[in-house]
DNA sequence: CGTTATCTTGACCGTCGTCAAACAGGGTGG
DNA sequence: CCACCCTGTTTGACGACGGTCAAGATAACG
C-alpha cells in the first residue's frame, strides 16, 4: 500500500491510503515547472510542497488518470506521459506530450467530465493530490492560481503551434518540428550537437502526434538521418545540423514561452 | 472618439479616451458566456458589469488586438471572430472561432508575447478592457477567476477536439464536424432541420480551420449538400439531416461542455 | 533463447493539392 | 440602372504526397 514517499508496489492504480501533509521535496518538480512561466514566491512554494499527495508509480503502457475518480489531480514526478483522443474507429491523435512536474489534469478543478485520456511513455513516478486540497489552495494563495494557470495557458500555446503543423505543413517539417520541440523542452541550456537526447518515443507515437502513419514517419526520419540533420539508436537522439532540422519544421521557440530563451 | 457605450467611428483602432466604470449592461454578453461552464454569483455579475470598457466597432477584415498593447483585453459583444497563426511561408491555420461574450485574449494577463493574431470574420462590436482592472478584478474575486479559467479550459477542449479532426479524419469528417460545431454552438435549443444559420464563412476559412484548401472544402460541401444532408444559400446553413451529419463527422457535443447538454 | 513489439523497405493506390478557367454575387461609381 | 469590379464559388484535368498492404529485418524483453 503506497504511502508518502514511499513507491506504490501493486498494481498501476492508486491504493487509499493515510495521506500526510508533512512538507517534502518531492513535489519540487512542479515548482521548478511552475516558475519557468511565473513568479513563485517561497511561501508560494511551501505552500505546494506541504500539500497532500500519494505517491505511485505507473508502468509504461498503462493510464496516468482514471476517469471516474475526478477528487486527485496527477503530477509527473519522473518519467514521460502523452494526452490522447479517439475517434469512434479507433484513431489515435497525440495533442501533447508532458514531462515531469506538469500536473496532467488541471482541468479536473474546473470542468466536471474528462473526455480523453493520459499514457505513460514511460515508467512514471507519479504524485496524486486529492483535488480537494488543490482546491482550498487555489482559492487561499491567488498567486498560485495565476502560476497553474499561466502552465495551462502555455500548454494551449503549444496546441496552437501542433495545430498549424498539422492543419498546414507537410510531413517532414512535422516530424522534425515535433523533434525541435522535445530537444528545446528537454534542454534547458541550448542545444549541443553532439549531445544525446532520451527521446522515448515510437515511430508510432510520432505519427499519432503530427497525424501521420508511423510508416511515413520511417520514411521522413530515415531520409533526415540520410542527410545527416540528425542520428538516432534507440531512444536516443543525437541534433547534427541543429540549425538546419529548426529550417526545416520552421522552428521558433517562441511559442513555448519560456522566459530564459525568450 | 469613442467612450462609454458609443461606437467608435474612425478606423478601427482604439482610440484613447475616458473610462467610465459606471455599471452597464453592455458586457452582459460576457455574463451569459462564463454561466456555460461556472457559477457567477449576482455580486460577481455586477463586478463584472462595473468594469470600465472602450466600446469600439472593428470592420471585417481588421485584427481584433494589437499585438503592441497588452495593456487592453478585448470582448467581444457582437459578431464573430477567429484566431489563427501562420508559417513562414503564409499558410494559415485557424485554430478557433470566438462568439459574442468571449474575451478572446486572456493569455495577455498571463504570459508575456502573443504569438498569434485574431481576426473579425464579421463586422464586430468589441469591449475593450484595461488588463489592469481585469487583473484587479481577479485577484480579489477568486469566483471571478475561476469563472474564466473554466472558459479557456473549454477552449483547450476544442482545440483538442480539432486536433483529432485534423489528425485523424478524411476531408468529408472534417468539414462535417465544423459545421456540427457552429450549429451546437449557435443554437441554445437543439437542431431544428429546417432552421437556418448563420455561419458567415467562406470556404477559404474553413479549409484554413481544418487543414484542407478551399477547393477541396466545396467538392465535400457540394457532395454533402447533393446528398441533401444540409442546404447552403450564402451564409445561410439550414441542416436537412443533422443525424447523418453528426455521424458523418464523428460528432459528440461532450468536448464542448455544455452544461445543459451534456 | 524464443516471443513480441518496433522498425524498415517496396509496390501500389487514393485522397487531396495544384493549376487554370469560368461563373455568381454584392458593392461601388458612373 | 447598368457596367465594372472584387471576392468568393464551382468545375475539370492532372499529379504528388502520403496511406495501405505485405513481408522481412532488428531490437527489446522476459
Amino acid at each position: 500500500m503506497p504511502y508518502l514517499g514511499m513507491r506504490a508496489t501493486g498494481p498501476a492504480f492508486l491504493q487509499e491510503s493515510a495521506l500526510s501533509s508533512s512538507s517534502s521535496i518531492a513535489l519540487a518538480p512542479m515548482i521548478a515547472k511552475l516558475r519557468l512561466h511565473a513568479e513563485v514566491s517561497d511561501d508560494d512554494r511551501d505552500a505546494i510542497l506541504g500539500l497532500p499527495y500519494v505517491f505511485r508509480s505507473v508502468d509504461k503502457p498503462r493510464s496516468l488518470i482514471r476517469n471516474n475518480r475526478p477528487e486527485y489531480c496527477a503530477i509527473i514526478l519522473k518519467g514521460f506521459a502523452f494526452r490522447h483522443k479517439t475517434t469512434r474507429d479507433g484513431l489515435r491523435q497525440i495533442v501533447s506530450f508532458h514531462t515531469p512536474g506538469q500536473m496532467v489534469n488541471i482541468q479536473q478543478l474546473f470542468l466536471k467530465s474528462f473526455d480523453h485520456d493520459i499514457q505513460a511513455m514511460t515508467k512514471c513516478e507519479v504524485a496524486t493530490i486529492p483535488t480537494a486540497a488543490l482546491q482550498h489552495l487555489a482559492l487561499s494563495r491567488v498567486s498560485i492560481t495565476m502560476a497553474l494557470v499561466a502552465q495551462t495557458m502555455v500548454e494551449s500555446s503549444i496546441y496552437r503551434q501542433l495545430m498549424l503543423n498539422v492543419g498546414r505543413r507537410d510531413a517532414r517539417a512535422r516530424v522534425a518540428h515535433l523533434l525541435c520541440e522535445f530537444a528545446v523542452r528537454l534542454g534547458d541550456e541550448g542545444i549541443a550537437p553532439g549531445r544525446a537526447y532520451y527521446i522515448p518515443m515510437t515511430q508510432q507515437q510520432i505519427g499519432d502526434a503530427v497525424g501521420l502513419t508511423s510508416i511515413h514517419v520511417n520514411r521522413v526520419l530515415r531520409a533526415l538521418i540520410n542527410e545527416g540533420v540528425l542520428s538516432k539508436k534507440g531512444s536516443e537522439v543525437r541534433f547534427l545540423k541543429w540549425e538546419k532540422l529548426q529550417d526545416i519544421a520552421g522552428f521558433n521557440s517562441r511559442y513555448l514561452h519560456i522566459a530564459n530563451l525568450v
